[in-house]
DNA sequence: TCCATGCGCGGCC
DNA sequence: GGCCGCGCAGTGG
């Protein structure tokens, strides 16, 4: 069952020490994947890692790359990005307007930064060149 | 360097 | 709908 918003007791600042264990206490499911969640339903939480070079992480938004074109090696986008299901998870959340949790990688491990929520996406050419989807969050009040 | 791990989707009953 | 297999991923020991 998918949870969308807080999962037990956890709550923005606190600190997990790995992908693992985000994984274990339900804040983030995938092991390695940034995006979790389905098209049909929605996000329910991201990751940011530092991987992808169009990444903002701002005051009060955040603009998330899209999944995909990445080149593993240089961090670069090497081609356009596509619509698979991962960015399609995004604007299915921009659609419902559910809350998604925003994780952060950080020095001491992944940081639990609260809930966002999509309120914007764009195909547009990213740093590279390369054509990235870039959805906008902005916290949830 | 290698590979485990979790999961969404699609194919097939 | 349910089960199974496939492919893949913002890791990490």
């Amino acid at each position: 069952m998918r949870i969308f918003g807080h999962v037990s007791y956890y709550r923005p600042g606190d600190v997990l020490a790995s992908r693992l264990e985000l994984s274990r206490a339900g804040l983030h499911r995938p092991t390695r994947a940034g995006i979790s969640g389905s098209a049909q339903e929605g996000a329910d939480s991201i990751v940011l890692a530092d991987q992808y070079e169009d990444d903002v992480f701002g005051e009060d938004e955040i603009i998330y790359a899209g999944h995909g074109g990445r080149d593993p090696k240089t961090g670069h986008q090497t081609t356009d990005q596509d619509l698979n299901d991962r960015n399609r998870a995004l604007l299915r959340s921009q659609e419902t307007g559910q809350p998604v949790r925003v994780l952060r990688k950080a020095a001491d491990g992944y940081r639990y930064e609260g809930l966002y929520r999509v309120v914007g996406s764009s195909y547009e050419p990213g740093r590279s060149g390369f054509q990235v989807w870039l959805f906008r969050l902005v916290p949830v009040v």
